[in-house]
DNA sequence: CGACATTTGTCATGTACCTGACATTCAGCT
DNA sequence: AGCTGAATGTCAGGTACATGACAAATGTCG
C-alpha cells in the first residue's frame, strides 16, 4: 500500500499543475491522493450533470472529459481535458450548481475531492493551492484561446487553429470531423470542406478518425493568427 | 497613512475575490495591500501589451479594463473586466509573455504586484491564494459564458444574452452598438438589426449608448440560452 | 450657439455557411 | 468473409451575416 501510494504521489507531483517553481513534496503529494477518492468511469457516463450540486471536484488521471452545456440549439463544447486538469472546482467554489455537464469520452480515472476535504487542504497547503491555481489559469488561457479562435474566423481558418493546437507530438490529431465540427460549432460539411482544402493544398493528410499536420508553417498561415 | 492602509485594505476584503466562507482577515489584505503598489491609468493607456514581459499581475480597483489580442482579423476582444477583477496574472504563472493586451476604456486604478513580491505572499497567506483562486475561476465561467454565448447563436440571440448579462441594476446597458459588435465580433449593422427587432418586439428600449432591459423573460426567450 | 465627432439607422450586394439528403468508404465484430 | 454502424465525401437550395456606403440623430467642446 505504501508503495502504490508512493507512485501515486509522483504522477501528482509531475503531472497536476506542474511547474518548474513550485516543486510539490512527497508530504504535499500525498495529503493531496489521501484527500479524495480514484474513482473509475466508463466511456460514455458522466462525471457531474449541467444542474447537479456541486460536492465535489475532480483531478483527471487517464482518459479524457468533454465539458460542455446544452442548450434549445444543441450541445455547445467548452472544452476538452486531459490528464493532470480539474473539472467541477469552478461551480463548487461557488457554491452553485454545475454549470455544465463532464462526460467521458474515453475509460477515465481522477480524483474526487469532496468539498469538506479540499477546502481545508488547499488552506493548510499553500502550493497545493497554487498548483491548483495554476492548472485553472492554464484552463483560462485555453478558453480565451477558442474563443479567439471563434471570434472574426472563417471555418478554414478556424480548423487550421485547431490541428494547430490539438496536435500531439506525432502532429496527428485524433478526432472525427462531426466532433470537430462541434467544437467549433460550425456544421461537419463545413469542416469538411476545409480539410479538402487544406489536404489539397498539402498541408495536412486526412485518414480515417485521423488527420497528419505535414506542414505547421503553411496551416499557421492559412489560420491567420 | 495608517487610515488609509485600513481603507484600502477594507476595500479588498470585500471585493477582491469575495466569498462568505473566506473571511480575509485584516493583517491579510494589509499584507496584500503592501506587497504591491497603486497605480493609475489614464483611458485609453495599456497595462501592458502582448508580448510584453509578464512582470506583474494586477488587481484591478477603479474602472474598466479591456483584455483584447490583435490578429490579422482585426482585434478579438477576450473580455472587459471591472473592480475586484485580476488581469495578467496568466501570463505570470506560467513565466511566458502576455499573451493579450490589457487596455483601460475609462480612468483606471489598480494594485500592481510584481511576480518576486506576490509569490511569497500566495505562500504565506492561504486564504489570499484561495480567493485568487476564486477570482481566476470567476473569469474562466465567464470566458466559458462568452464561449458559448457565440456557439451555434444567431447575432440576435448573442445580443439578447449579452444584455442579460451585461445589465447592471437598474437594467442599463452601457455600450455603443459598435463595442457590442466587437464583443462579439459581429458586424455593427446586424447588432443594430437585432436591436431593433428586440426594441420592436418591447423587450428593450434603446437610446444614445444606452440600452435598457425592459423585459427579461421576453430577452431570454430570444437569446434561447 | 454653431462646428465637429461620434453614434445610430438603413440600404444594396455578395458570400460563407447551414440544412437536408444521399452515396461511399472504413473499422470492428461474429 | 460478410454484415453493421460509424465516418467521410459531395451536392443543391436557402439564409444569416459581412462589407461598403450614406444619411440622420445625438452628444461635446470651443
Amino acid at each position: 500500500m505504501e508503495r502504490l501510494d508512493d507512485q501515486h504521489a509522483a504522477w501528482l507531483a509531475r503531472t497536476f499543475g506542474r511547474t518548474d517553481y513550485l516543486p510539490l513534496t512527497r508530504e504535499d503529494a500525498i495529503a493531496l491522493s489521501q484527500a479524495g477518492i480514484v474513482i473509475d468511469k466508463y466511456k460514455g457516463t458522466h462525471l457531474f450533470k449541467e444542474g447537479d450540486d456541486s460536492e465535489a471536484a475532480f483531478v483527471i488521471q487517464e482518459g479524457e472529459v468533454e465539458l460542455y452545456r446544452m442548450s434549445m440549439n444543441g450541445r455547445s463544447v467548452v472544452g476538452r481535458l486531459g490528464p493532470g486538469a480539474v473539472v467541477g472546482d469552478i461551480a463548487m467554489f461557488q457554491s452553485e450548481p454545475y454549470l455544465s455537464s463532464a462526460k467521458a469520452v474515453t475509460a477515465v480515472r481522477a480524483l474526487r475531492l469532496e468539498r469538506e476535504a479540499l477546502f481545508p487542504l488547499l488552506l493548510s497547503r499553500p502550493v497545493i493551492a497554487m498548483r491548483w491555481l495554476v492548472t485553472g489559469l492554464g484552463q483560462l488561457e485555453a478558453t480565451q484561446r477558442s474563443l479567439i479562435r471563434l471570434m472574426n474566423r472563417t471555418v478554414l481558418e478556424q480548423v487550421a487553429d485547431l490541428l494547430l493546437v490539438e496536435q500531439d507530438r506525432f502532429g496527428e490529431v485524433r478526432l472525427s470531423q462531426a466532433t470537430i465540427a462541434e467544437l467549433l460549432g460550425a456544421s461537419r460539411q463545413s469542416v469538411n470542406e476545409a480539410l479538402s482544402r487544406l489536404k489539397d493544398a498539402g498541408s495536412i493528410n486526412t485518414g480515417y478518425r485521423r488527420i497528419s499536420v505535414l506542414n505547421s508553417q503553411e496551416l499557421a498561415a492559412a489560420s491567420s493568427a
